[in-house]
RNA sequence: CCAUCACAACCUUGGCCCG
């Protein structure tokens, strides 16, 4: 328990080395670790891109006799998914199935967003079909279906998808399909999303604003851009750090330099955390609009800032 | 004893790399 804890910590921040260190004198200290640590070691090294160790880590578990269970399977399926490996995640699924463990929603969910990486849009969708009704598909289920239809600009598909949900769908839901709206310029169907969910009472999120943000900026609609953030405040949704990158960035593509600056020491009067992705926006802005010198100069202020800039 | 509290799945901004 205690060792899990700290190994999770460390490899959650990138720590791999101290993770695996603790790993090493908790095995050392002849504690044996039971599933939950394995898994939380495999899901660690998976999320640190060392998939290859987490399936040898994997592999040791099953020979030292600790018993896999469906948390372990959906981690790698969903390691295997996401790096694009099908026929990796399909091993580990029949293992599963072999090792008389059931899938679960979250196994499934994993693995129609593992079909959709590799743009099986039509196995995804028989997956989510096939599902039991002991085991009926959830927003996330769906929602990753969506995700890949929406980034892939199949948003007519997504919204088909969509309408098969009944009262699923919730806020992650509705954002996806708004962005991919907005991103494959179907405004009108957007803006009756927007709508649609305050019909059906999904609270927005950040997020959604966010993206109603950009989407509206990117295409020229700035009152009514503005319009959304007043309904942030009314709302009592505190703009973050994407929301003024956001603005920060429509408006140096609009060569409007100095509203831009504004909204940097807006963000520092509001302590949010002026980042990297600020300082990239404005300073592509300043050296495209302004001058290089002056780009230079916002240069050494992000290095007093302690960011490294990219 | 630890079944909301040691483990797994979804969304938004800039850039970079590859194609």
């Amino acid at each position: 328990h205690t060792y899990t804890s700290l190994i999770k910590g460390f490899f959650s921040t990138g720590r791999v080395f101290e993770g695996l260190d603790v790993w090493k004198r908790m095995t050392g200290e002849g504690a044996t670790p039971n599933t939950v640590a394995y898994n939380t070691l495999i899901h660690g090294l998976c999320t640190n891109r060392l998939k290859d160790e987490a399936i040898s880590v994997f592999n040791r578990m099953e020979r030292d006799g600790c018993i896999p269970n469906i948390t372990t399977y959906s981690t790698l399926i969903d390691a295997f998914g996401k790096s694009e490996d099908l026929a990796g995640a399909c091993e580990i699924w029949n293992k599963m199935i072999s090792n008389g463990c059931q899938p679960n929603v979250i196994a499934y969910s994993c693995m129609v967003n593992g079909l959709c990486r590799v743009h099986m849009y039509d196995r995804a969708y028989e997956l989510i079909k096939n599902m039991s009704k002991e085991c009926p598909p959830n927003a996330l289920t769906f929602n990753a279906l969506i995700k890949g239809l929406c980034s892939s600009g199949r948003v007519e598909w997504a919204m088909s998808v969509f309408d098969l949900m009944g009262k699923l769908p919730n806020t992650t839901t509705f954002n996806e399909l708004l962005d991919g709206l907005f991103k494959a310029n179907h405004f009108d169907g957007a803006f009756e999303l927007f709508k649609e969910m305050e019909r059906r009472e999904i609270e927005p999120n950040l997020v959604t604003y966010n993206t109603m943000i950009h989407g509206l900026c990117q295409n020229g609609w700035f009152k009514e851009a503005l319009q959304i953030i007043g309904k942030m405040f009314v709302r009592g949704t505190r703009p973050d750090s994407v929301t003024f990158n956001t603005l920060i960035n429509a408006y140096c593509q609009q060569c409007d330099i100095k509203n831009a600056i504004k909204l940097v020491d807006q963000m520092k009067a509001g302590k949010l955390s002026v980042d990297l992705a600020t300082y990239t926006t404005l300073i592509c802005g300043i050296c495209k609009w302004v001058g290089l010198e002056e780009g230079n100069a916002w240069l050494y202020k992000v290095l007093d800032d302690g960011i490294l800039p990219d």
